[in-house]
DNA sequence: TGTACATCAGTGAACGCGCGTTCACTGATGTAC
DNA sequence: TGTACATCAGTGAACGCGCGTTCACTGATGTAC
């Protein structure tokens, strides 16, 4: 039967919703077409009004989940200046460790997009870059010039350390703990070094 | 019918060298046991008489993979003392990134190991400890306190620029060498400040 | 404003397929006598 | 050393199951007159 169009526009975010947090908890290939649409209240026939394919969905779910990603932890962060100081201990937190579904989905997925197509790559990229910028906004000016690369290490660094403590959480708690802890302090000082 | 017990043996570790391979290329869930036992010339049956199961196989594979790795690169990296900038250019290179398969499984399958069982993860901490102590070693010795906590932020970072690098290579070859160059330059200095 | 009808988002049965796993069977190996 | 036989790694058919996708159909929506 036929809907409003809202009602309409609304599943297809319902849809988008439940597919990045799955994807994000179970990866792509671990989760069915048939669990994303339970979850958002439809039956999979309805997923192929929307979109062309699964592959087609994971890729618009990547970058509708990265484009909520961000300004969710900006507000997270809060303050009116935010600094690198507040952007690490939100995202190196066990919190954010302990929350695949909720978490960054750059994080979640970083090791899985490289087997996929280009089109998850191409969403990869822009939620990388998104970071990056963040972060060069916040570093000390004093030292511009190299602050880019300052910033595509840093991020590469957080993406590292949240996947590695992720994959020993479930070994050796010890470690995941002080993997967090480590980075976090260490890229601290990196910015603000003496 | 039985075979000898060496060509038993030799069966065993063709699965889990065919499996590590597959996994690290095309992921744990990507890939199926009968892949696995196509390319190691047995018929999915033998499989379970090596296995319990495909969960099994996966945690033993990591392991078995593991065990190479780090050999496999301190063998590339040749010189009788290795420096921190040798292990740079090896796993920060652009050949790294390109070779899912033959590459360093930890790099391959950080952020899947978290979906995983704790043998999955039992594995991986395993191999990231490994590359601590690999690169602890090779650090500057004038700071010996820190060097553990250092070398585990250099692991941490060297995993997710690597996981980086691959997710953005088929959208954004550029940033993909980016990433690449700009850690590998900035890690060398962090073990050489001035 | 009221009526007739084309549109199309969503339904649910059905598709072929490949998945992980089981199991009765084979027959060379390796051992006991 | 030769013979009889238990062992067991590997085979391949078969299992139930869930996968992604298709499609004829439904019926409220929204439009044209």
């Amino acid at each position: 039967m036929k809907i409003t169009k809202e009602k309409s526009e609304h599943n297809r975010q319902n849809l988008l919703e439940s597919a990045a947090r799955l994807f994000c908890e179970r990866g792509v290939d671990g989760t069915g077409v048939a669990d994303i649409c339970k979850k958002a209240g439809l039956t999979h026939g309805a997923l192929y009004s929307h979109f062309e394919s699964k592959d087609d969905l994971a890729a618009e779910a990547l970058a509708y989940e990265l484009g909520k990603s961000l300004p969710r932890m900006k507000k997270v962060v809060g303050s009116k200046k935010p600094t690198l100081a507040a952007y690490l201990e939100n995202y190196l937190s066990p919190d954010h460790r302990d929350n695949l579904a909720g978490g960054c989905p750059i994080a979640a997925s970083a090791s899985e997009i490289a087997r996929h197509g280009s089109s998850l790559s191409s969403s990869f990229t822009d939620g990388f870059l998104q970071m990056v910028d963040a972060v060069e906004s916040v570093l000390n000016p004093a030292r511009k010039k190299e602050n880019h690369r300052r910033a595509v290490m840093i991020v590469s660094t957080m993406i590292g350390a949240v996947a590695a403590a992720r994959a020993t959480a479930k070994s050796d708690a010890n470690l995941s703990n002080e993997i967090l802890a480590d980075v976090r302090e260490l890229l601290n000082k990196l910015d603000d070094p003496k």
